[in-house]
DNA sequence: GAAATTAGTTCGTACTATGAACAATTGTCA
DNA sequence: TGACAATTGTTCATAGTACGAACTAATTTC
């Protein structure tokens, strides 16, 4: 029998659902930029700087095969652009296009207007905890799972809930 | 320029690694059980039994056609079964077939399991003010956009943090 | 300098997601 | 009652996603 009486569940289907409602938000921006999450997800890891497709594999949880794909539609849509790499010549560094950069910009601005407007009812403080806490959870699964690649300085830097 | 040092954008790219990793997870379990992620969404949410087609689209945030093709897909594998509605010949349920049920089940416990052992380092209080929030924010969202189909009680029932 | 490793691509397969057009059924209301 | 509208789900064509195996080229290792 399968019921949702223990807290446990409860916490698992609010990870889940928290989850789905992100990817909707993604969505939905995506969307407006006639962009698939999936392209979006990409020009946003690219607002820093180029970057190599080992580190995207790493990034997007993706395998370079499925990443080659990614890659060409999004070069073929004139978002991105294959750089050589000049150090070595196998490898190449994926950049945005000034398109490309323009439109990742406004994606990136899309979501984070979108999620932001769901909090703003909450006060600063639960916000501020629920940030640390959800930090707590990445970095255990980090801990867990060895490295997770990540583009610059960001959520992890977060004072940790605990201690 | 875009940088991370507001804590705006820190609070949005905290939700969004946390979409990523649940999703991750899902992944994870799914393959175990030799199911796509999807496969897997839909077989949870028919574990509390028959479900039609509208309702389901709306659940997963699916059109029509998209979901055809999903169920189909799972029917062909015997993870779930067509019934015509008796009372508007037009409708069908989806309901899990014996297999599918199992599977489902186990399924669910993995991804239960998996998430529940990220934050059993955290202390009770965080847990549940963290569920809690999360729960506040589907809220809002629900509220937003109106009506957004559950499966059963769950999350939202859950005292809200603010107030 | 041969062998192993690493970076990316290609290819075949299965799955995901959409919109438009459609058939069947049910609901409305004049 | 009977035409018309709305609803339920399917089919089809198209584009994109994701994977593993096999592959090429460049780099490291020994």
């Amino acid at each position: 029998m399968v019921t949702t009486k223990e807290p446990a569940l409860r916490f698992t289907e609010a990870l889940v659902r928290l989850a789905h409602l992100v990817q909707q938000v993604f969505g939905e921006v995506s969307r407006e930029h006639d962009l698939t999450p999936q392209q979006a997800q990409l020009l946003c890891l690219l607002i820093d700087g180029p970057v190599g497709m080992t580190e995207l594999t790493r990034a997007l949880h993706l395998e370079k095969s499925s990443l080659t794909g990614l890659v060409d539609r999004a070069e073929k849509r004139g978002l991105v652009v294959r750089t050589r790499d000049s150090r070595d010549r196998r490898a190449c560094r994926i950049e945005l296009s000034q398109d490309g950069a323009r439109i990742a910009v406004l994606a990136h601005e899309g979501v984070t207007r979108r999620l932001d407007a769901l909090t703003e009812e909450l006060p600063e403080q639960h916000r501020a905890l629920l940030t640390s806490a959800i930090g707590d959870l990445l970095a255990e699964h980090t801990s867990r799972t060895g490295r997770d690649w990540l583009p610059s300085g960001h959520v992890t830097d977060a004072a940790p809930v605990t201690r």
